[in-house]
DNA sequence: GGCTCCTTTGATACATTCTTGATATGCGGT
DNA sequence: ACCGCATATCAAGAATGTATCAAAGGAGCC
């Protein structure tokens, strides 16, 4: 217990909560590392990465759904998730974000041990050395998941939502080809009766602002019939 | 649906509750293996690996408990334990026998549902990460199935749909001759009626762009009368 | 309500790929 | 060597796929 334990961050609004959960965690050798609300969380969680991520739905700022979502986009750390909220719609939903469990007020502190110990196994094992980079770079191009920020040659470049969807996506496959349909699901989801004419436009769009010469692009290649693929370098 | 979804291992002794989640689950895709008690679990398990568990802790045969330990001893697969007890000890003990998820009696069918897409998308992770990738290598080309992409002597050749469709076919079936209607029916469809000429403006232009010596092909060899075949190394 | 920004849709010019026909080359048998 | 057939090569038009611009519709924000 006198070595540095599983680093958690704890994302809580209530300051009765915050204490209760500081004074069991800190007991049982973890660190911590707390935020009030879901900017802060983002912010801690992208400068100081933790091993586990415990996070209460009530947040003052915002849904915390979607905070799930936004850790997702770019980290495995586990998520538990804890709420007063017991409909069985919202477990559903916090799970399907990406949350690795939930867990309803009030509960036993044994149990919420418990259940990180579960997690941090869990991650013990996919983690190894596999922890993704929050930041994606090629060339020029540098993709910050974490802050959702995209540059080129230091510049920021502003993109769109379903801009910014489509960077990823490609980067994320970086050297794979990408059919039109599998863009299309995707991106616009897949009960999309969307045609392909939808990517092109945007892919024009993406290299314009992404490339340096947009008629010869360097990272987003055409395969002709087929889709598109990243390239790097 | 209609592929074959993950195998569930249900461990449950009352009747009831296991017409309960047949339906649920196969319903939802999933494909089933039911066992009464603790011994058939395990039997079950060993000899249809099951990719997740569902175990009941209340069996007549032997403790919950145990049984997780029993299976924890040889195997990784997701255990997600379903029970009356409400006891806060029961769930810690479950836990940290090495059950990955642990729901107390009533719950809802869609809270069971998410839960058991958590266990999957962790036991999914863990797994794909040793898939080797989908590589054809024969003498200087290589075929990258994944990243659809030729090359020759480590230079990209740039293929179009067609003939990457033919070359792949070819590849695959290195060593077998194919004949031109085999050809026609793979790549164009089995309703063209397209003639063998087709097949050989293309065997001509892949062996430009593959072969280091077109006129005398290492690879792609013609079998006269008969159709093509592609020879290794 | 009027503003801005984003998405969707349409129109059009441009590029690649496919198909087709014409013609040359190779191969086996006599 | 010659013939007949199968195969290879070339090139042009047709068909299909792609890039780009611009304007119409929508969503959200003062």
């Amino acid at each position: 217990m006198s070595e540095a334990g599983p680093l958690v961050l704890v994302v809580e609004d209530e300051p009765q909560m915050r204490r209760f959960l500081r004074a069991s965690l800190a007991s049982h050798g973890y660190r911590l590392l707390e935020a009030g609300g879901a900017a802060e969380a983002l912010r801690l969680a992208s400068a100081h990465p933790p091993d586990l991520v415990l996070l209460d739905l009530g947040l003052p700022d915002a849904d915390g759904i979607d905070t799930t979502r936004r850790l997702r986009e770019w980290t495995r750390v586990p998520i538990l998730v804890i709420s007063a909220r017991q409909r069985e719609d919202d477990k559903v939903m916090a799970l399907d974000a990406g949350a690795d469990d939930y867990l309803t007020k009030p509960f036993g502190v044994n149990e919420l041990l418990a259940r990180m110990r579960v997690a941090l196994r869990h991650a013990g094992r996919a983690l190894d050395g596999t922890a993704a980079e929050p930041v994606f770079e090629s060339g020029e191009l540098r993709i910050d998941l974490a802050r959702r920020e995209v540059t080129r040659g230091g510049a920021v470049v502003h993109l769109t939502p379903i801009e910014y969807k489509l960077l990823v996506l490609l980067a994320q496959n970086a050297g794979k080809v990408l059919t039109h349909q599998q863009i299309l699901r995707e991106v616009w989801g897949p009960g999309s009766t969307r045609q392909t004419h939808y990517v092109r436009v945007y892919m024009a769009e993406l290299r314009k602002k992404v490339e340096a010469d947009p008629a010869r692009p360097r990272h987003i290649v055409t395969e002709q019939g087929v889709g598109y693929r990243f390239r790097e370098g």
